[in-house]
DNA sequence: TCCGCTTACTTGACTGGTTCCAGAAAAGGG
DNA sequence: CCCTTTTCTGGAACCAGTCAAGTAAGCGGA
């Protein structure tokens, strides 16, 4: 587990990298994302608030949009979810949603996937290919199986 | 093309079939997304005034409700867009998105496509695999062509 | 054919996530 | 260390969708 301070360097980099001004709620984002992946807005600032003390709810949406934009965060909308973010972008990977808790758990993509270019491209120039898992975790598998004893 | 009425039995027959009432909401949201299918809430709303005269904007989200879980009407939300609706159930076919004019067109599914099955499940019990194909459609690629001459 | 139970629809107020606006504050280049 | 650009604050607005209570209508039984 790196440290705060270690996150926070790494943040900072990151943002000079990607050619933005660093300041204090956009490293905060950063961090938080690091400690706490698929955050929705909302837990993101109350994170940055922890830490930081008050940021405004427009501050972070406004980071959140300008680190999604510089591809520093990638946002996903899962249905029947607000918006999320992670910090590990440019790989393309897929996520898996437990129907119980809502837990999102990253999943790489296998590869070479034939099923990742439509059969009939109708025409269209296709640049991604998302991929959800929908199902039950382990926890949530077992609420079901002591349920069920207890229902007989 | 059916008529009107025929579209209208039908989805009487279907609504019967699913143990639901027979009203002229229900009948008409199901012939509003026959006519134009991946439509939204207020688009279907829409429709159906223009067929039937005054219904509630609630009126139409109940019946959305209800058709969706009585499995007449799939639910699909895409990532920067509000919930749509389809007829199209039971067979898990996927969906194509234009990023420039946000049409949704129907993909079948490849079929036993190794990648529905995640590389590593985590101990998920999965159910569902969702997939998105996200690009441009043959217009908006016209489109682009266009402006890239115009400019050069 | 009518009755009445149950379900569906209407109206209106409301929530929660997100965005817009105008002005104050701070980061960084010169 | 100042100035310009960019970012942050606070408040108000927006929209899809929800909640609650009362009215209307479908449909099974008499």
């Amino acid at each position: 587990m790196p440290t705060d301070e270690q996150l926070r360097d790494d943040a900072a980099a990151r943002l000079r990298a990607a050619g933005l001004r660093v300041t204090a709620p956009r490293v905060g984002v950063l961090v938080a994302l690091e400690r706490e992946s698929h955050a929705d807005a909302d837990t993101v600032a109350r994170h940055v608030r922890t830490s930081l003390g008050a940021v405004s709810t427009q501050a972070v949406y406004d980071v959140l949009h300008a680190l999604t934009e510089a591809q520093l965060l990638r946002r996903i909308e899962p249905a029947g979810s607000t918006a999320r973010y992670e910090t590990r972008v440019g790989d393309n990977h897929h996520h898996m949603i437990c129907r119980g808790c809502g837990v999102i758990v990253d999943v790489d993509c296998s590869g070479a996937a034939p099923c990742l270019v439509p059969a009939h491209a109708h025409g269209f120039d296709v640049d991604e290919a998302e991929v959800t898992f929908w199902g039950r975790c382990p926890a949530c598998q077992n609420d079901d199986d002591t349920r069920d004893k207890e229902n007989g």
